[in-house]
DNA sequence: TCTAGGATCGGCT
DNA sequence: GCCGATCCTAGAT
C-alpha cells in the first residue's frame, strides 16, 4: 500500500526486457505511481493488453514501421510510449523486449489505491462509480499522462511516472485471458488472447 | 501539401 | 445501441 508499511519498489529493467506477452501477465497487480505538484496518485493494473510488433497487425510497428511517433517503441525496455487516439484521448504502453523488437504492454486499468480525490477531480464529466479507472483513456486523464510523459524511464521512482511492486502477486486463477479490444482492423489477429485482466475488474 | 482514419469516451436516442 | 468529437500521424500525391 502507499502510505502504509509496505514499500512499493520500482521494477527493475530486467523485469521489461522479457516476452511481451510475459510482461503483460506479471504486470497484472502491479502499482502505478503518478507524481505532480498536485500530489500522488497510485494504481494497481488490472487490465493490460500485449502488442507484439513487426508481426502483429493491431500494433503501430506492424512491418517495421519506425516514424517519429514510434521510436520509443524501437528503444531501450521499460520506457513509456504514449500516443494521441481519435485526436482526444492518449494511451499510456510500456516497452517491451527491445532494443530493436518494437513491442509493448498498453495499460487498460485498473484500481487507485491513492490520490482517488485527484483522479476525480481531473476527470471532468462524472466521477468514476468506483475505485476504478477502466480504459486507457480514462486512466491517462486521472493520471495526467500526456504526450510529454512519452519516452519516461518508468524504472526510475525519482521520474514522475514509474510502476513498483509491493508484494502483491495475483494468481493463475484470478487472470482471465482474452481478444484485445478495438483493434477489429486487424483482422485474425483481433482474436488474439493478448489481453489480460485480473478477475473481478469491471468489464468496459 | 493533402487526406483519411484511428489501441476511446460520453452523451443522446 | 449509436454517433460525434477532434487532431495527430502516416501514407499518398
Amino acid at each position: 500500500m502507499i502510505g502504509g508499511r509496505t514499500a512499493v519498489r520500482p521494477l527493475g529493467r530486467s523485469f521489461y526486457q522479457r516476452p511481451t506477452v510475459e510482461v503483460a501477465r506479471e504486470l497484472l497487480g502491479k502499482v502505478l505511481v503518478r507524481r505532480t505538484a498536485q500530489g500522488l496518485v497510485a494504481v494497481r493494473i488490472s487490465e493490460v493488453e500485449a502488442y507484439l510488433g513487426v508481426g502483429d497487425p493491431a500494433c503501430h510497428t506492424y512491418g517495421g514501421r519506425r516514424t517519429p511517433r514510434v521510436e520509443v517503441m524501437w528503444g531501450e525496455a521499460g520506457f513509456a510510449y504514449v500516443y494521441l487516439v481519435y485526436g482526444i484521448h492518449h494511451c499510456l504502453n510500456v516497452v517491451t523486449a527491445g532494443p530493436g523488437v518494437p513491442e509493448a504492454v498498453l495499460i487498460r486499468g485498473g484500481t487507485v489505491l491513492a490520490g482517488g480525490e485527484l483522479v476525480r477531480s481531473r476527470r471532468k464529466a462524472k466521477g468514476p462509480r468506483g475505485p476504478w479507472v477502466d480504459g486507457p483513456g480514462k486512466l491517462c486523464q486521472g493520471l495526467e499522462i500526456t504526450l510529454a510523459d512519452n519516452g519516461t524511464d518508468l524504472c526510475r521512482a525519482g521520474g514522475g511516472l514509474w510502476i513498483g511492486d509491493d508484494g502483491v502477486a495475483v494468481p493463475d486463477d484470478r487472470v482471465v485471458r482474452g481478444p484485445r479490444v478495438g483493434v477489429a482492423y486487424a483482422g485474425e489477429a483481433a482474436a488474439w488472447p493478448l489481453r489480460f485482466q485480473t478477475k473481478g475488474s469491471p468489464e468496459p
